[in-house]
DNA sequence: TTTATTGCAAAGGCTTTGCAGTCGC
DNA sequence: GCGACTGCAAAGCCTTTGCAATAAA
């Protein structure tokens, strides 16, 4: 989907139900559309201060990127023990995530064999799915060739 | 396995680094073992708060829950948002979780051929699992049948 | 006795919220 | 002009932590 149609597509979303297209949403909107990593609040939120443009609050972000959420324009992953990231998800298609937890890098992988057991998994005992969450969480190919050994210079989550 | 036997492997935990075998942490962990729902560190310390026997803080019972999972003996799951819950894992075979966002009944499933998918995943990446979480959110069956609309007596969980 | 543990209350990290001023429509 | 939006700072929620008292070993 082109970043044009997606504009309009938010837009439409806003007056439909008579939400304004302020500065400071339009910001959020596109700085989360402008990057292709994952991002927490608290980063978009520094992205916006530091670049130029009208201020954003930080009220303001986690406000925004809430009603993006609900509109299906972006998506949040739970890191684990209340670690939010958001990506953005038009144009995307569906996947799930290995996290490195040594240098924080976000993989993304998709199956389509295993959606399809998970979906049977459900079926089987009248479980209707609305969302789901797979994440593998360990160390990526660069951190073991890096450090053989354990240790380095992980963000450090406790644990998985 | 028996439960004196995980008692025992218990105390063995303890005194093989010096830990101290308190009457909190006896309750702690004796209480984790006498439920087979998940429970949360507040749900728990409202259980010892209001049962007989020596006081517990909140403080304390956030330490031992701690242990006992850094011993392997209780697993956290993440419920999404913040919220943990835990389950004694000794005598357990590894599972998965479907949540009831209406309800907050939490099943677990279990699919060896989701297991091998995944670990091939992994592999084909260079990825190394420690840890994974597959967690399937919406509605049980029995919520489904009650109530074939919406709305709902949920604990409201966000979304998922 | 020695060292780990507890409880308390304060501090943290992250997110949400009430309110008054502001701005899109 | 009206109703939605923003920023601020305070409040919330859940969890962790420093410290002095306490209790295992």
């Amino acid at each position: 989907m082109k970043h044009a149609a997606i504009v309009k597509r938010f837009e439409e979303y806003l007056r439909e139900r008579q939400l304004k297209l302020t500065a400071q949403r339009r910001r959020v909107f596109e700085r989360s559309f402008a990057t292709h990593e994952h991002f927490t609040a608290e980063t978009l939120y520094e992205w916006l201060r530091d670049e130029d443009g009208p201020p954003v609050s930080r009220a303001t972000v986690y406000r925004t990127l809430d009603l993006l959420e609900r509109g299906g324009f972006i998506e949040s992953l739970d890191i684990g023990r209340g670690g939010l990231v958001y990506e953005h998800v038009l144009g995307h298609r569906h996947h799930d995530h290995m996290i490195c937890l040594e240098c924080g890098r976000i993989e993304e992988f998709h199956d389509e064999r295993i959606e399809a057991l998970q979906e049977e998994a459900a079926r089987s005992r009248g479980f209707e799915i609305e969302a789901h969450v797979h994440r593998l969480t360990g160390r990526c190919r660069a951190c073991r060739n890096r450090g053989a050994s354990r240790g380095g210079a992980g963000r450090g989550s406790k644990r998985a």
